[in-house]
DNA sequence: AATGAATGAGGCTTCATTCAT
DNA sequence: TATGAATGAAGCCTCATTCAT
């Protein structure tokens, strides 16, 4: 006992917290079964984060950066339309597959009631998305790849919602098994893109 | 005081407690604010609902109930397609204005991670909804209003997906703020109808 | 158990936690400690004060209450310089055998080391004390009865540091044992007062 | 780092301490606050001291050899009795002016309510004193120095009593502000000095 | 031998739950 | 029967103490 946390204990404490409070909500997430998943004791956590607000403020944040980092890789190429909702898509499965844990703490965050804080986060996390999709959509529309009585800003958002709630399916046990009913099966990543994409396609004039 | 509830007391209890629970989840909710909400004392929930938990499977259910008699409204004149599925989207929209509260309830259960309690969630849900969607979507596609290539199932869902995405925008703080980001604005009722029949239509070939 | 706190149990509250700060000190002293000698269970006392400081706050108010109460006993009468003095002397013997437990508390706010602190604290306690004692002392010096080369400020001050001393000599352990050590055997009131009075009404030039 | 400790941080671990537990007490006095202070690390007081009771305990036993050593710099000239007084007052002046942390932890431990503890440290500190003074104003009553009806043991208190108040009148916040507000400004050392003994003597009949 | 981070006991405080009125 | 204060378990957080480095 009394070993130096390592490297990897210090970032367990976050993802342990992540975890935590992705599954329990902010309010029945406890500080102790944070350390106990980390593996150190529940007063060291006081030594990298200020209180429980700061741990949380700090799981958000590491969740937003790595949101950030997932959506930068799309901006880049960002030439062709279908190109970039097939990223997208896929981008939103192969996140949701790796890090489950992350959307359900986002999913968390969006539950607050506090109009100031639903702004700031609001503006953090969909600022820049929601701009590459408009700005996308728009170009789309005069080149006339897909239909031109479509709203950008509508169009988009609805993209967006059908990524999150893909997201959401398959990282929340309730979100996954309602899947399940509509589907009556449990469907492969490259199956579930596939369907999106014919959905979202349709929906923007561009199936054929 | 120590006059028996009126009816009408039993029932704000629930009401308040879905309130509380939206907005705070359930580990932060307090008994005492929705007693106080209430208009009643604390000590006298535990007459009407075992404990906390109790309390809260009694908010979900009332919630569920609600969605229920609102969903039953389309299944009786289940005809027109293109008609139900206004229908669809109106009462989305409509039941979202009417009470948001429960849609923030219906947000925080979805996060559960206990798998048997979602799958228990989802059926319950889902279950009658799922199957008014996909029978009507099998039909339309027989009948050539929709596309032949339509998995029914994954429709369904991607068009409940929307719906949803529509009650959270219009319920809780943080999707509101990002609706109004996509949009530069806050849309109206109508306005928001049109738009999303669009997008449906179009995903579902059904657009002219 | 659960049985309705009595108003006695009420008033124990704040006489268990004078014993505990006075004796333990604010950091020391135990809030569990306080309500057990109370009789009573830990979180009802926050039905009561806000939290450990403003416990300890009220505690002090009402010691301060009480100096006051005694210390206006004496005004009324504010005739004969003699006779004030021997009952502020007798009050201060009285009062610290009546109530030892606030001395110890009013021994204990005087370690404060916050300047701002220190300034209400001083002001509060002693602002009425100390213009009876120079006043009288002022009108004694003029009318002959004390000696006219005594500073009237600091010998209400030496008054009164005096009668400090004499309560704590009675309410503090280590002050009685001194006391004792000094003495050679523990005085009975009248001996102290006999005693006091000597010393000061020749420190005052009114001995004969 | 890693350097052995310096004897001179050795002793800055006791004054660190000794400021402390005399501006916070024992219970709000916190180790690594002490060490940090004294500029070292927390662990090594452990090297010194068994633990923060000890450490106190040694905070204590360094201020009454100070108080030893100040008292026995009268003891030797032991002759004229008003050139002692006047070296009493004037040695409490002094030394509260030169470690006034010192009497400030003095004040701490006269709250102990340990009745063993009490009469250990009333021993200790006043055992000397208060036989200097006792047998000096008994010479000083015997040779006619002094009024005859004083009792030496009374009145070495009171002469005690009224030094102590003196030290803690330019220690503490509190103290001092109450001063003021007695003399309506704050008075030179000098000044303090000359009414102090104006008042000692007049009490002792020594005044002219 | 000193460091300073880790431990974990223990104190403050909250609130679900109980029960005397 | 409802009330609402009392209970006490439990969670957050602090800090004396330990010990790997």
């Amino acid at each position: 006992m009394l070993k130096k946390l390592t490297e990897e204990q210090i970032e367990k404490i976050l993802t342990s917290a992540i975890t935590e409070f992705g599954e329990q909500g902010y309010g029945r997430a406890k500080i102790s079964s944070i350390a106990q998943a980390a593996g150190i004791s529940a007063g060291v956590i006081y030594k990298y984060y200020e209180d429980k607000a700061a741990l949380f403020g700090a799981c958000l944040e590491h969740c937003l950066d790595y949101l950030d980092r997932v959506y930068s890789e799309v901006d880049r190429n960002a030439g062709d339309m279908e190109d970039s909702m097939e990223q997208l898509v896929e981008l939103a499965i192969i996140a949701s597959r790796e890090h489950p844990e992350y959307f359900r703490l986002y999913h968390q965050i969006t539950l607050t009631q506090d109009p100031e804080e639903a702004e700031i986060l609001a503006s953090r996390i969909e600022g820049s998305s929601s701009k590459i999709y408009t700005e996308a959509l728009e170009e789309a529309r005069r080149s006339g790849v897909v239909k031109e009585d479509l709203d950008p800003g509508y169009f988009a958002l609805f993209f967006d919602d059908v990524l999150m709630m893909i997201s959401f399916s398959l990282c929340s046990g309730y979100y996954r098994e309602r899947m399940r009913l509509y589907l009556g099966h449990e469907p492969s990543d490259a199956e579930l893109k596939e369907q999106v994409l014919r959905f979202i396609k349709g929906a923007f004039g561009m199936a054929r």
